[in-house]
Order: structure tokens, then C-alpha cells, then sequence
DNA sequence: CATTAGCTACGAAGATATTCGTACAACAAT
DNA sequence: ATTGTTGTACGAATATCTTCGTAGCTAATG
């Protein structure tokens, strides 16, 4: 059996961003914090996450008349696959030319390139068993 | 003037991921590789070459009958963008987030990290100045 | 009670991506 | 010369994504 291969759409995306934000909302919510940025129609943003939620992309309460809807999918979890897919599609499967890649360009803060350096120890320690 | 974005499909990185290996092709090169791993006639596959022509993803030289296409933009700045775009939309612009998911997912090799540590110190060599 | 406001459901239009069939030209092989 | 192969061009069907209008329900407001 294959993983359930998790593919939001771009403006998919955006819906989930905000879910995983603020936790579950309803659709008026979403749709506010949407049209600061973005000039779209409230059923627009109703009829995505309804196709979302068929597409089990979101759950939702209908227990009181205005649904509640949050992410089924875990951040992390979309984050992860989509990466996978990038580093497999565009970086032919070299997970080490694409962090290069998005070091060289990010003029990182001393700080980060800290943190990444802990990390980078962190994990050879772990492999090292 | 804003910047040409480069916004392949999924079909069209394909396409270009073999054209930025093997250099210029004919369609029918493209395609008989192409269909090893996926399966779809031949003249979907021109097409989608022509369309692409036509975005200006490819150039082509019809001076032959049978005609030669190249890609037009470079795989160092497809994966730029495309990188850039997913740090902004995936990873709430932090290139940070996004290299250490890379990292702890993939089981890197020592040579691998090891390569990560030496441009990691010539980053920061470069920023003290 | 009538009106207004806010919500869901749903059909359908528009845009883009993908796929393929058919027509037609060039050329090689019989 | 006729036939078969290989190529391009192009229209059109299909699929998917995005957007919106309209209908109908419910609750609050006058």
C-alpha cells in the first residue's frame, strides 16, 4: 500500500497556512485573513475548502449552523513531502544540492547559520551508532 | 520590470530535467526517454515541447526537417525560483526551516555533511567581511 | 411579521494543463 | 510510382483549478 500522497494546490496552500496558524476557523475567518492579501469572493474561499474537505485535506464541524473546518493534514507531514517531491523532481534526488542551493542564496544572520551548525552536529552524533 | 518567472509544470520540468542533461534533442529523443518512465504518445510529448517553445522555455532550430529544441532558461535558476518560491509559500519564507528539514529527513552521508560544514564556514568567512 | 444579514450548497463559466487523433509534408524502401 | 515511415501542425476532447452567481435556509432586527 502507498503513503497517502498529500498535494495541495497553491491556493490550497494558503488555506492550510492559515489553519495551521490560528487553529481551527471558520470560513468567514479564513476568508478575512485571505482578502488582506488577496482579492477573491467569500464563496470562492467557501467552495475551496469544501472541495479541500472532500479531498480530506480538511475536517470540519457542522454541529452549529457556521462550520468549523481545521487541517487534516499536519504541517509537518506537507512539508516534508512536498520537499521530498522538490528535491526528487528538480534537485535529481540530492538532498545535499538543494540545501546548498538555499544556502548560497539566503544571506543567512549568524544566529541561523549557528543553529544550522548545531544541528548538522547533532545529527552526525546520532549517526555515528 | 519585474523578474521572468519561471513557472514549468510538472510535465514541462520533466522535459527540461532532460534537456539540461543531454543537451539539445529531437522530440523523439526526449520522448523515447520519456516513455520509459511514463506513458504517453508521441505526440503529447511534441506538443508539450511546442507549447514550451512557444512560453519560451525552449528554443528550437528548424533548419532540418527534424527539429532540434534546447532549453531556454538554466536549471541553476529554475531551482533558484522554484526553491525561493517554496521557502515563501512552504516554509513562511525561513531558508532556515527548510534546511533542517532537508536535513534531518535525508540520512546524509558523512561526505555529504562534511560538504554542508566546509560551505557553511565559507559563507561565514565571506559575511565577516 | 416582514426584512435584512450571514451562512451553505451547488451549478456553471473561465483558465490552464494534458492528451490524442488526424491531416499533411518529406523521404526512404519496395 | 506506390507504399510505409517519420516528422510537424493543429484542433479538439478531457481533466483540473479557480472563480462567482444564485438559490435557499436560519437567525436577528426593525
Amino acid at each position: 500500500m502507498t503513503v497517502k500522497q498529500i498535494k495541495p494546490t497553491e491556493s490550497e496552500l494558503e488555506i492550510l497556512s492559515i489553519l495551521w496558524e490560528k487553529g481551527p476557523c471558520t470560513v468567514r475567518e479564513v476568508h478575512d485573513i485571505l482578502s488582506a492579501t488577496k482579492d477573491a469572493g467569500y464563496t470562492t474561499t467557501l467552495k475551496l475548502m469544501q472541495i479541500m474537505h472532500d479531498k480530506d485535506l480538511l475536517e470540519r464541524d457542522t454541529s452549529s449552523k457556521t462550520h468549523v473546518y481545521k487541517a487534516a493534514v499536519s504541517q509537518e507531514k506537507t512539508r516534508q513531502q512536498l520537499l521530498n517531491k522538490m528535491i526528487d523532481t528538480v534537485f535529481g534526488g540530492s538532498a545535499t544540492s538543494l540545501v546548498m542551493q538555499a544556502l548560497g542564496q539566503h544571506r543567512s544572520s549568524d544566529a541561523e547559520l549557528e543553529k544550522i551548525r548545531e544541528y548538522l552536529a547533532e545529527i552526525e552524533k546520532q549517526q555515528k551508532r
